[in-house]
DNA sequence: ATAATTATGTGATATTCTTCACATTAATTT
DNA sequence: AAATTAATGTGAAGAATATCACATAATTAT
């Protein structure tokens, strides 16, 4: 299905362009030009057509796109016109409040496991129905509830160990909370999501400037 | 303070070296070489040396890196040399998990407002202290308690509204956890945090090879 | 039917970012 | 004191990414 080498940036701009295509669907907008939709998205339109025409040829010329096929056609190159089942490691405050965050279910993902060490929360009942399983019992979780990709939520100091265990109990795609570059096989898919990164950025910038 | 044109990634990098020194530090390692700092951070250690050189020689040729100099150097190139005050917009699951998670204290970000639409919310005081507020009084508190960055996690509805009025309240800082790009002027540094697109990322990758 | 208009798809160009490779400098050893 | 070793700092090369600019194709108007 992968032609030619793709930009890593060029995949997260699918996303951010499915974002916008599925609102545009919402607003009940039929067609949509690359200048439009890139003004929406905050990029060039030359970006988009270029980030398209990686995949093939989806736009009428003279035309623009039709959102509901271009939506369509972005899912199937991302691998999102199937369910994608998460694991959640780590159920407390930023773990529990994921759990329960609309977004995830907005774009088909769905919590079908979450793990933790407590046993204070193990085998607590979680408000979607999923029971919090001990760490230990990874693997055979993770084939009961078919999980596809962990998030890690855990402190730092555990996040490596989690993320070996998961590799183990056949995980490929890891979401890590953890403020910590954990490694992984190759076989394994890792994105990082680091909130103070981003505010370091913005501190930086607030500072640099006058 | 700022000399070249610095890339953004360089200043995401030296955010990630400092959470390793950090740690470093706390193990009371004394020096290091670019290439252990590296290996950690999983970079390229020339990348180390390029990013740092953009702000001066923090190193010790035929040595490495005084791990606490180079921290407290990288946190003074940051801003991070000073508090930054938060205003959290939006205080529902992830607002909340968000204003008790330990890792922004532990950074330096401290939240000392809330904002929230929801009669039910206003005036309820969080475990930290700080009461919540309606947007309305935005321009005061801003002002009262000195907040410095914005912090977003409304519904996307709301999200460029929202913006709109931190703008307005002074505000050159956002963070937000909408998923969708919002319009700022130029004064306003705006860095999102969107957990699905990392995840359509992790998605693409585990269905496109084999 | 033909011309005019519009917006895609894409080769060429420009830019930005990363890595290499080595000269430079500090410490250590002989 | 000279030679050796180690690891930084950096110009140059390379790779990746973004933008331009225009040929191409579909639609609309004459």
């Amino acid at each position: 299905m992968k032609f030619a080498k793709i930009p890593m940036a060029t995949i997260s701009r699918l996303s951010i362009y499915s974002r916008t295509l599925q609102e545009l669907m919402e607003e009940e907008v039929d067609v949509i030009s690359s200048e439009r939709l890139a003004k929406q998205c905050a990029v060039n339109p030359a970006q988009i057509r270029k980030d398209l025409a990686y995949f093939g040829e989806f736009g009428v010329r003279g035309v623009g796109y039709r959102v509901g096929d271009l939506l369509n056609q972005i899912k199937e190159i991302l691998g999102l016109n199937r369910p994608w089942n998460l694991g959640m490691v780590g159920v407390g405050n930023l773990g529990s409040a994921l759990i329960r965050h609309a977004n995830f279910l907005r774009h088909g993902y769905v919590f079908t496991a979450a793990f933790d060490v407590d046993p204070q929360k193990v085998g607590r009942r979680l408000p979607s129905g999923v029971v919090i399983k001990h760490l230990e019992e990874v693997d055979e979780v993770v084939k009961d509830r078919d999980v596809h990709v962990g998030v890690i939520t855990t402190p730092s100091s555990a996040a490596q160990s989690v993320a070996n265990q998961l590799v183990l109990a056949g995980i490929n795609g890891i979401l890590n909370f953890a403020p910590i570059q954990i490694q992984v096989p190759n076989c394994c898919h890792v994105e990082n999501v680091d909130f103070t990164i981003k505010l370091d950025s913005i501190a930086y910038h607030l500072s640099s400037n006058g």
